[in-house]
DNA sequence: TTCCTGTTATATGGAAAGTGTAACAGTGCA
DNA sequence: TGCACTGTTACACTTTCCATATAACAGGAA
């Protein structure tokens, strides 16, 4: 899988990390059981430092999307809490579709919007 | 309106801020030409900085949620750019439904959740 | 043993967030 | 003409976060 790290971005690179691999699991270009590389092999290839790796890392496996093991380094292993991430969902909801609703796209809008974003899963 | 800021958060004070004032314009508790209070009323009442205040409302103008008037202050004046809202809207619920999906949460339980979210507005 | 894991500790530079005080320039009102 | 109220700007200051750097430690594998 791909990494890559917008040097011009506001968001903090640990953020673009966690965001891009948890948008690999989603896409399924990382599955179940697979290693990521080492924090150290990482940070050299997409020109981090290896703590900032280590962050995002620790980040995801607090989040529930990967496992940490001495040998064998970060494994994707996701804890699936299905009514924890219900809630989370409808909070970050409630925030972007206040601001679509402003900028007056219609509830029709906003759901076909969601539809298209759902069919670029898989 | 009512506003309260968390103290506790990890979000800053001033994206807290913003956030409310764009939930109460979706909501309709802020009504186009309406004014806000002064950056100094404001911020005297939630308990945090003028300059604090002054930057939630100078962002809230440069998102084209409010104009600032001199002698009005902040006063709702959406600019709909829907072009843009919509690309905007794409992008954050690409992040956030990668996350739902990664938790096993189905493209219908989305669905139904983003409903349900649309249903508290108005 | 040697090498590669993650992990931790400590230090540093830089940016952002938040507060504080102060002043300035328009505007409305008495 | 003053006075009071807007947003706006300019500094200074503290605290926190981001990112880096160097170093060391513990555990598993070859």
């Amino acid at each position: 899988m791909l990494v890559r790290i917008d040097f011009e971005s506001d968001e903090a690179f640990y953020i673009q990390l966690r965001n891009q691999i948890i948008m690999g699991i989603a896409m399924s270009e990382l599955r179940e059981g697979e290693s990521l590389p080492s924090v150290r092999d990482l940070a050299e290839d997409i020109g981090i430092n290896m703590h900032t790796v280590n962050k995002a890392y620790s980040i995801l496996k607090q989040e529930g999307y990967v496992r940490l093991d001495r040998r064998r380094g970060a494994v994707i292993a996701v804890d699936a809490n299905k009514l924890l991430a219900e809630e989370e969902l409808r909070m970050q909801l409630k925030t972007i579709v206040a601001r679509a609703l402003c900028k007056e796209l219609s509830p029709e809008e906003i759901r076909l919007t969601l539809d298209s974003v759902l069919s670029d899963f898989r």
